[in-house]
RNA sequence: GGGAGCUUAGCUCAGUUGGCUAGAGCGCACGAUUCACAUUCGUGAGGUCAUAGGUUCAAGCCCUAUAGUUCCCACCA
């Protein structure tokens, strides 16, 4: 016992009196660093625990005395992997992962629980295996979110983001995500998670900022990063854009109207000849007073005379200010955006615009009246119209949802919506409007409050993602036209959108270089695995339909975006590192910084590469290891004109790129083992951090991805603050214990299924914890305190691997657990089966059926077969010891009288140690407080369960597990006939005619079935039997020879249901036949499977003819 | 408008590439119990795997259609 405390097996586990205690210890201890604990070896340099483990040799021979050669079971031989010298160090495999980084100053909800548990429970599998292991913790600044909050803190005290500069905002920002963010780390630490706090790493550290501008940089540098003058998506409470995919977007009731448009000398010609109006429908009349066009479609008959006409606007005489041309669109004092810049040049007529009537494909139509009013300042689809036709652009609405100047003097200030009352009402008035239905529509919405999203023209900072995803799309073994190419009905119609998604891309973006980023060709599924596999076509499709993406946010707290503007000239832009400054001066000219911060994926896209160190772009990156936040201006500025190309190269390898700053120890772990996150992130984070390693280090991010299903509320609803039902992972804790809760969200789930959260699955994960518990205590206090290598021999000890104070490891073989009993035999195989099935489900994520399969063993066959067998042995050695009770003697095989019971007594303790011990291996990863728990409580453990790892297979005696297998057969047939005899209240006596198993087993027997008795036949009945007389109810399914001592009137009671069983069997042989009389089964299904059937087939026959023998009816 | 998933015991769900008698937890019924554990032990009931076709020696699993349901994506004004 490592950890000397008082800490004692109370009856109930009490998982709040410990779990507090049991992380300081782990944390204390250095385990959960990358690659393990440091330890001293003798030569004085540090050195890791645990190399080699699990490749040691399979340990043959000698197995209590016996020759083993035959008792190799089958699981046991996979394991025969030769080991290296002693003393030679092979580097271990790798296992790493990193974790979202959850808001730092958030209070962690389920979804991070289940995500952390099921990391957690591969980085604990992974370093019993003897891995390397890097767990590693993050913390995010979460710009928007924590921006929400902090602004309505400011809302409350009176003031808003205008009363501050952005630098002042940010230090405030700062200071209070500070104070606030030990509680996410404290939680984390509550869940039991194993990662490396020293790794940690905050989304604004120096090496975050440093890693995102060089990304910035050569993003610019590869023309892969432009200013982009298009519609964006607004809100008008935060009064910042947002990248398509942040939109909610929800189908509602609205309305449409139809509004006439009057054409320009329409009144004054003959009627036939020119229409008078054309009649448009919208379901935001507001935005009439920026329309620059009515579009009808090129084939619409109806309309075809009507194109090259003029239309005047109605109301947009009402007031126009004179000046609306030359706004700059920006509709308050906000400092925030330069949003609408270089809006527009339209001309102002003082009168009612007159607009062209145009011909464009777009227009649908059978929609409405087949004629759309074209306002490109206000609707992306308008907006491309007007750049097909050249139309100008007004900006009407400005970034807080208030109308502009260029709405005219009526409607200036107003907010959208009451714009659009105002607007209908003098439609109404003046004879325009002409129709009003009801329909339901979709209309997008801020994910964070819920306001209307407003969509502006405006200038952002954009990325051309169709070059980035293109790679990654090969990366995942596909490709972005894969949709396309599938070739089904809908081809021609996904086609033609595809293209327009990347003619788009095209014609928007500035025309700078773009370099094509070669990966290596793969084949297959590609380089990544996906769990579910589903969520790989998933992205592919996500890849496919992405549009170029706004990385520009108009909020303060985030990442200041490192780009300057000239002052004198509005489209010269420059890459510069030195955010603090507001002015620069750059050969002689004067620049002005943006103001605006990337969006929070932009940085954690790329967060793989950024924790684990790893060189990006062919070198390290010397100013990630350099003090301050913002490193400077290291690179030459550069302007949009005149970049220096700065071209992709493949990442160099490791000696390459040393020159410099030293290699991080984090750098081999990446890329990461696995990434695991909710399917939420699927599109948001995960699809940028392939597209960013790729890009960046030339290497896919992560090796497989498992996404875990949304947890639910336990009405499978959704958890959400606004509907109450959110259940914090950190009040089940305190109720149940961290391992109950990890149990309960992880079992009875699978990769990617949304479910609700099961209060009952807790439970029974602290019913499991308990038991385990308890078990504990029983082998505790059989083994007692004095459990020492007196009692169990140096060489009983489990084969776990004991390092001296020099770090040199002595290991202890298995293959001196010296077994006896069928039980222990069995036992041994169970666990060994056991472990390597737990090892196969983790590797596939097969999280769910792993506690199944743990809960199956510790419980199911530890607790209820083996310890209770075990109970049978000891109270036999004990009897042996008091010299009585011969009947139940040991056969010799323990030697008589009392040296040889107490020898067989510390047998039985050691091996008790030894299964308990497994069971805690076992468990360990799921349940790693209970389990560490009891590990420091138990009397002759050393150091931490955390940093324990597997050791060799036991060998067991294959002949011996068969028995103990046909022992249980014959105590669950027992335990069926007392259950199903009526009011049966005493105990039975079983008898036995010349069965060896159950003659050398009997003290075992009586105990398993709680028997009075268990004893050979009697001479009396040995006459009976010859007589062909009844003495007892014989055991007839599990073909002993054997009879429970029941008189027959009960037996007739009884017959009943073995007619039942009669039954059973012969629908089952009924069915094997028809299966074997099947000429094409036989020749067709597998040999192995056929001969399976045939066997199966003997054995009914076999069963059904002793029931039918003690029924007498055969 | 498009896409994906789901439908298995009373409830919540597992069920890898088709293979024998479809599993777990909770719940339910009956029985037990001072000797590790009532957060316990033993036994049991409960399923035409949504429906209809098809492929196959063999289908919960593969294919087609239908119904119900959930989620995601999308610029029909």
């Amino acid at each position: 016992m490592w950890y000397n405390n008082d800490m004692r097996f109370e009856k109930v586990y009490e998982p709040r009196e410990t779990e507090a205690e049991i992380y300081a210890l782990w944390e204390a201890s250095g385990v959960f660093k990358a690659g393990g604990r440091q330890r001293k070896s003798d030569d004085g340099q540090e050195v890791l625990t645990g190399e080699n483990d699990g490749e040691r040799e399979m340990l043959a021979g000698e197995n209590g005395g016996r020759t083993v050669a035959v008792a190799v079971g089958e699981k046991t031989e996979v394991k025969g992997k030769k080991t290296a010298a002693k003393g030679e160090r092979k580097p271990r495999e790798i296992w790493s992962t990193v974790m979202p980084p959850p808001n730092a100053n958030g209070n962690l909800h389920i979804g991070h629980g289940f995500e952390m548990s099921l990391k957690d429970v591969l980085a604990r599998h992974y370093r019993l295996q003897g891995r390397d292991v890097a767990y590693i913790p993050g913390a995010d600044h979460a710009g928007f979110e924590t921006w929400v909050v902090y602004e309505r803190a400011l809302e409350r005290i009176g003031k808003t983001r205008f009363d501050f500069t952005r630098d002042e905002l940010y230090a405030q920002v700062w200071d209070f995500v500070q104070k606030n963010r030990s509680n996410m780390e404290i939680q984390i630490r509550q869940l039991g998670i194993s990662c490396d706090w020293s790794a940690l790493t905050f989304t604004l550290d120096p090496k975050v900022v440093a890693t995102v501008y060089e990304t910035f940089r050569h993003l610019w540098a590869d023309g892969l990063v432009y200013r982009g003058h298009k519609i964006a998506n607004f809100c008008p409470k935060h009064q910042t854009s947002f990248a398509d995919i942040e939109i909610t977007h929800r189908d509602e009731q609205g309305w449409m109207w139809d509004i006439a448009y009057p054409i320009v000398g329409g009144e004054a010609s003959d009627k036939d000849e020119i229409p008078r109006e054309i009649i448009v429908s919208t379901t935001r009349p507001e935005t009439l007073l920026g329309d620059t066009a009515v579009a009808v479609n090129p084939k619409d008959e109806r309309y075809s005379k009507y194109i090259g006409l003029e239309v005047e606007v109605p109301l947009t005489d009402e007031g126009a200010t004179q000046d609306w041309a030359a706004a700059d669109g920006k509709g308050t004092a906000s400092n925030w955006a330069d949003g609408m810049d270089g809006a527009t040049d339209a001309v102002l007529t003082g009168a009612r615009r007159r607009i062209p009537i145009i011909a464009d494909d777009y227009v649908d139509e059978t929609f409405g009246t087949g004629a759309v009013k074209i306002t490109p300042a206000h609707d992306p689809n308008d907006f491309e119209v007007g750049l097909r036709h050249h139309l100008d652009e007004i900006s009407v609405i400005g970034i807080n949802g208030k109308m502009l100047p260029a709405a005219g003097e009526r409607y200036a200030n107003l907010d959208a919506l009451d714009a659009r009352e105002r607007v209908v009402a003098g439609l109404e008035e003046q004879g325009y409007l002409r129709g009003k239905h009801e329909i339901t529509h979709t209309v997008g919405h801020c994910y964070k409050c819920d306001s209307v999203i407003q969509p502006l023209l405006s200038n952002q900072w954009f990325i051309k993602v169709r070059p980035l995803a293109e790679r990654a799309a090969k990366a995942l073994g596909g490709s972005l036209d894969e949709k396309v190419a599938d070739g089904d009905e809908k081809a021609a119609d996904g086609g033609e959108k595809v293209a327009r998604v990347a003619e788009n891309g095209v014609s928007e973006g500035e025309d700078g270089p773009v370099t094509h980023v070669e990966g290596p060709s793969i084949s297959g599924k590609g380089e990544i695995g996906f769990y579910p596999a589903s969520k790989r076509n998933e992205l592919l499709a996500y890849y496919s339909e992405l549009r170029d993406w706004n990385i520009s946010r108009q909020i303060p707290w985030g990442i200041p975006i490192p780009a300057f503007q000239n002052v004198a000239d509005a489209s010269d832009w420059i890459f510069d590192e030195r955010v603090e400054e507001q002015f620069i001066e750059v050969d002689g000219k004067k620049y002005k910084r943006d103001e605006d911060t990337f969006d929070t994926w932009f940085s954690s896209g790329q967060w793989p590469y950024i924790t684990t160190d790893a060189p990006i772009y062919g070198s390290l990156l010397a100013s990630r290891h350099s003090s301050g936040t913002n490193a400077g201006a290291l690179a030459p500025p550069l302007g949009a004109a005149d970049a220096s190309p700065i071209h992709f190269r493949s990442a160099l390898g490791v000696g390459e790129a040393s020159e410099g700053p030293a290699l991080s120890p984090l750098a081999k772990y990446y890329p990461n083992s696995v990434m695991e996150c909710g399917t939420d992130l699927l599109r948001p984070w995960v699809a940028k951090m392939i597209m960013f390693g790729l890009y960046a280090t030339g290497e896919v991010p992560f090796k497989e991805v498992y996404f875990h299903g949304m947890v639910q509320d336990e009405h499978g609803k959704k958890m959400s603050k606004s509907k109450g039902n959110v259940i914090s992972p950190m009040e089940v804790i305190a109720e149940y214990g961290a391992d109950a809760f990890r149990l309960g969200v992880i079992a009875n789930r699978s990769a990617g299924q949304a479910q609700a959260f099961s209060r009952s699955g807790v439970i029974s994960g602290r019913n499991f914890c308990n038991k385990l518990w308890n078990m504990s205590r029983f082998v505790q206090a059989t083994v007692g305190e004095d459990y020492g290598e007196d009692l169990v021999g140096a060489d009983a000890h489990n084969g776990r691997d004991d390092v001296d104070e020099a770090g040199e490891r002595e290991e202890t073989p298995v293959s001196e657990l010296n077994l006896r009993t069928p039980a222990e035999h069995w036992v041994v195989a169970e666990l060994n089966s056991a472990r390597e099935k737990l090892a196969e489900l983790l590797a596939g994520y097969r999280f769910s059926e792993a506690i199944e399969l743990v809960y199956a063993t510790v419980w199911g066959k530890v607790a209820d077969w083996f310890i209770e067998a075990e109970k049978a042995s000891l109270r036999a050695a004990e009897q042996a010891g008091d010299g009585g009770a011969d009947e139940v003697d040991a056969e010799g095989r323990a030697g008589t009288g009392k040296n040889a019971a107490e020898a067989e007594q510390r047998r039985i303790r050691a091996i008790l140690a030894y299964v308990l011990e497994f069971c805690l291996k076992l468990t360990h990863p799921l349940a790693p407080f209970v389990t560490e728990t009891i590990w420091q409580a138990l009397s002759w453990t050393d150091d931490l369960l955390a940093d324990e790892k597997w050791g060799d297979y036991a060998i067991y005696d294959i002949k011996q597990r068969e028995n103990f297998a046909q022992i249980m057969q014959l105590v669950e047939e027992i335990r069926f006939v007392e259950a199903n005899i009526p009011e049966r209240k005493q105990k039975d006596v079983l008898i036995f005619g010349s069965d060896e198993l159950v003659a050398e087993n009997a003290e075992l027997i009586r105990g398993l079935a709680k028997l009075e008795k268990v004893r050979g036949l009697a001479e009396k009945e040995q006459g009976k039997l010859a007589a062909g007389e009844s003495i007892g109810l014989r055991l007839a399914n599990s073909g002993r020879e054997a009879w429970l001592e029941i008189d027959e009137k009960t037996i007739e009671k009884y017959a009943r249901n073995l007619h039942e069983r009669v039954a059973a069997v012969k629908g089952e042989i009924e069915q094997l036949e028809r299966r074997l009389g099947n000429e094409a089964y036989v020749a067709r299904a597998p040999e192995e499977l056929v001969a399976e059937s045939r066997a199966n087939l003997a054995e009914k026959q076999a069963v059904l003819a002793r029931l039918l023998t003690e029924l007498g009816e055969n």
